[in-house]
RNA sequence: GGCCCCAUCGUCUAGUCGGGCCUAGGACACCGGGUUUUCAUCCCGGCAACUGGGGUUCAAAUCCCCAUGGGGUCACCA
């Protein structure tokens, strides 16, 4: 078994690859990695990456699928070089359009003796597939040898028909490009449909119709699709067509193991989308899930992988998805994009919130509002994975909280002595500042405090705890003198004057 | 059930092709500790795996066989 390098100067050709998903329903993760691994493979090669949109199942595709693959492969990055809204010189890139050219195909196959017209009727291959259990058999029992007189007329009397496949002896070798070599007696293969009594082409006669028609020379798809290969290698080869390389990637598995459904949550990316997950995070996610580059490094960005990507690094066994490892990398890069883009990324986050009112035309125009609101997203940018994240968290800079959590309320009995302390703070802050202060002014601040703690004598954490459970009603927020810079003298000074209340509530 | 694929820490994986450098490396998670006004970040440390059994060999996570386990697929769906 050799196994070729994956460069595509070792295969002679340019490269031309496809994605070719099915539009009945939105853009799954396995489709996505799929979609990704393609488009790697092209980029990297200089290769073409064609989007093919397989809608030939008339009752379950629909074009709001199809317009969500579209609108997920763009939220990630993945743009195509031939397909839907761009074109391309070996369309249609619909299947369903090319339908006369998988019918021509037929016809060359029923020509040539290499398919039959088969009149049984489904109730009578249901009974077919009782009696035999085996595709040889069932073969055997489905194949007959009719007249092709007969056949005319039979057709002609408007008799209802599918076309076989008269699959040959021997046996088929997929030579892969993940797992090496994959035989399969043709025994175990049975006579399959290639078309439907109205004429139609069925999937796998199509694939290798499109496969064939739009050039492709690499086959990259998931590994439930290997049973599917050895009847297309038939086809190709009985079309005399010449055939593509194939690499079939492992599927990704839900936690528990097994398939992924909707069950386990969000499994398509428009759902990630919404939550909040950084398309940058996603495809790192998505990448390293079957594929590997080295033992060290985790964290590629999509050109770091075009550069790096190979199909030596892509693993032959299933993958179980990770969402904390999701997290983790959404992290990652929530803290390496540029604040103003967190900024407008954030804003439909929070403007579907109600707790949080934001002076949305401030904002864009760049006012006071903007550098205000920027100051909050910039505090909360290192400690979100994920936008959606943001409105829960950020509530007490729009309202007066109405009551502590757990963590403020333990900060609060802890330091419930801390009340007068607290209370000759808010007059020092007054005293202090008697124009307030600005968004960004935390470091006056923090000095103030300084100074004023050493004529106390008292230590940090007993002013700042409580003060931080009755200005934000929170045990935990970011740092303390950024929060009240934002917030204001005045919001500051009227949640502090709550303090005792709020104390006698919590010791309760 | 037939056929096919797969098998290293809880998870993603490196190492397997070209046996010795593996007392099996990294990342996430988890558990400690440090930094810090809390949280997060960051830093340090820890826990934790070659599915089992036979071979081959001086030597096997690495090669072979079997078992077991997991997954996929068996439509006039794609």
């Amino acid at each position: 078994m050799t196994q070729e390098s994956t460069n595509p100067e070792a295969v002679g050709e340019a490269v031309r690859v496809r994605f070719a998903p099915s539009p009945t329903g939105y853009l799954h993760i396995g489709g996505a990695r799929t979609a990704l691994f393609n488009y790697l493979f092209a980029r990297q090669c200089g290769g073409t990456l064609v989007l093919r949109i397989e809608d030939t199942d008339r009752e379950r595709s629909t074009p709001e699928a199809t317009q969500a693959i579209l609108d997920g492969m763009r939220f990630l990055g993945l743009d195509w070089d031939e397909g839907p809204e761009v074109g391309g010189d070996y369309g249609p890139y619909f299947q369903s359009e090319r339908d006369g050219l998988h019918r021509e195909l037929v016809e060359r196959l029923l020509a040539a003796g290499k398919a039959y017209h088969c009149f049984k009727t489904s109730e009578e291959l249901v009974r077919l597939r009782e009696e035999h259990r085996d595709a040889a058999s069932f073969t055997a029992a489905v194949r007959e040898d009719l007249d092709p007189a007969e056949v005319s007329s039979r057709l002609a009397a408007g008799e209802r028909a599918t076309v076989r496949f008269r699959v040959p002896e021997g046996e088929t070798v997929i030579d892969d490009l993940v797992r090496g070599e994959v035989r399969v007696s043709n025994s175990d293969i049975e006579d399959f449909v290639i078309a439907r009594a109205d004429g139609s082409a069925v999937y796998n006669l199509a694939v290798v119709g499109d496969d064939n028609g739009m050039g492709i020379t690499h086959v990259m798809r998931g590994e439930d699709h290997l049973s599917n290969t050895s009847k297309q290698l038939l086809l190709f080869e009985a079309l005399g067509f010449s055939v593509p390389r194939y690499a079939h990637i492992s599927l990704i598995l839900a936690p528990g193991g097994g398939k992924l459904s909707k069950r386990h949550g969000a499994v398509s990316v428009t759902e990630y989308e919404e939550k909040g997950y950084l398309p940058e995070a996603m495809i790192n996610f998505l990448a390293r899930m079957g594929w590997s580059y080295d033992d060290k490094e985790e964290i590629f960005s999509l050109e770091d992988l075009v550069e790096k990507f190979s199909l030596d690094g892509v693993s032959n066994s299933g993958a179980v998805y990770d969402l904390k490892k999701l997290d983790h990398l959404g992290g990652h890069y929530m803290r390496q994009r540029p604040l103003e883009e967190l900024v407008e990324m954030s804003l439909p986050f929070l403007l579907r919130s109600e707790q949080v009112q934001i002076d949305l035309e401030e904002v864009v125009s760049g006012g006071g509002g903007r550098e205000r609101f920027e100051a909050i997203i910039a505090l909360e940018q290192e400690r979100i994975n994920r936008l959606e994240e943001l409105p829960e968290r950020v509530g007490y800079y729009f309202e007066d909280p109405e009551q502590p959590d757990k963590g403020a309320r333990k900060a609060l009995r802890k330091k419930k002595d801390s009340v007068p302390l607290v209370e000759r703070y808010g007059e020092s802050l007054t005293a202090q500042f008697p124009d307030g202060w600005g968004s960004g002014d935390h470091e006056i601040l923090e000095e103030h405090v300084k100074s004023f703690l050493e004529k106390e004598d008292a230590g940090l954490g007993d002013l700042a705890q409580p003060v931080r459970a009755v200005l934000t009603g929170r045990g935990a927020t970011p740092g303390l003198f950024e929060v009240m810079a934002i917030l204001g003298m005045e919001t500051c000074l009227r949640r502090l004057g709550k303090l005792q209340e709020w104390v006698d509530k919590a010791v309760s």
